[in-house]
DNA sequence: ATGGTTGCAACGCAA
């Protein structure tokens, strides 16, 4: 029996967090990260820290914004940072292979606010991504998608429904775009392991929103069909939201066992 | 209540 451990963090600035990244994984120690948010270019990206807690890391950053990483104990495979056709500047994406897994790593944009520009930008992002998964189950059964969605995809998800209607993250068409994914050949571990819990993954940094609760669970982990019957707990930690200087995430893992 | 806070980097932008 073997067991596999996956997180992903929202760490909103690598540099920043790492003291909280680094306390975290000896805590937790999962076996992949999947981080989002590094705001750091590949060339002064902390390896070094890693390497001593026994994490290889690949790192897809550029400088203020976005940025995407993956921390793992083995050599990775297959590395991949954009879409096919779709030749975007933003470091939004990263998919390797260890083993016999594919690990995609997304931070699916934020959209700003309903009929903006970046939320048409979501939208179109998230077009790409539903057709690079269609190629990618084709290729390999055993699929995790996880990262930061900035999509709660059900009522249960936010902490008021009637005030995110319509609103950024929680729209109709953001949260089809997520059920469209599902029908890919995707499950949302979270909540086919916890089928009534409301838990947030995501506090705004204003009004206290993490003190009253006020959240939404925007970040996920999916894994693909072949994959979901080996997935024995998907799980938010709000701890390190409490901490001195926090992520506005919260890390989410799930873990997996094999025969 | 159309605010509020954080990170970046530079006096605004993105979240």
């Amino acid at each position: 029996m073997t067991t596999f451990k996956i997180a992903s963090w929202n760490v909103n600035s690598l540099k920043v967090r790492l003291p909280h990244v680094l306390n975290w994984l000896n805590e937790i120690k999962p076996d992949v990260l999947a981080m989002q948010e590094t705001k750091i270019i590949d060339a002064v990206f902390p390896y070094d820290e890693f390497a001593k807690q026994g994490y290889v890391a690949i790192s897809s950053g550029q400088k203020t914004y976005n940025g995407v990483a993956i921390l793992w104990k083995e050599k990775a495979l297959d590395i991949m940072t954009s879409f096919p056709g779709f030749d975007d500047p933003q470091r939004r994406i990263l998919g390797v292979t260890v083993g016999d897994i594919r690990v995609i790593n997304l931070y699916i944009p934020n959209g700003q606010s309903v009929g903006s520009e970046k939320y048409q930008y979501k939208l179109t992002w998230l077009n790409y991504l539903k057709e690079y998964l269609k190629q990618e189950l084709l290729k390999y059964p055993r699929i995790i998608v996880l990262g930061d969605f900035n999509i709660a995809p059900q009522e249960i998800d936010v902490y008021e429904p009637l005030l995110w209607q319509g609103k950024v993250l929680f729209s109709e068409p953001e949260r089809a775009a997520f059920q469209d994914i599902l029908q890919l050949g995707f499950v949302d571990t979270y909540r086919i392991l916890n089928p009534m819990d409301k838990k947030f993954s995501w506090w705004d940094y204003r009004l206290y929103a993490f003190k009253r609760n006020q959240g939404a669970r925007i970040d996920h982990i999916l894994a693909s069909d072949a994959l979901v019957s080996y997935c024995r707990q998907s799980t938010i930690d709000p701890t390190p939201r409490g901490w001195e200087r926090p992520s506005d995430h919260a890390p989410v893992y799930a873990e997996f066992h094999f025969n």
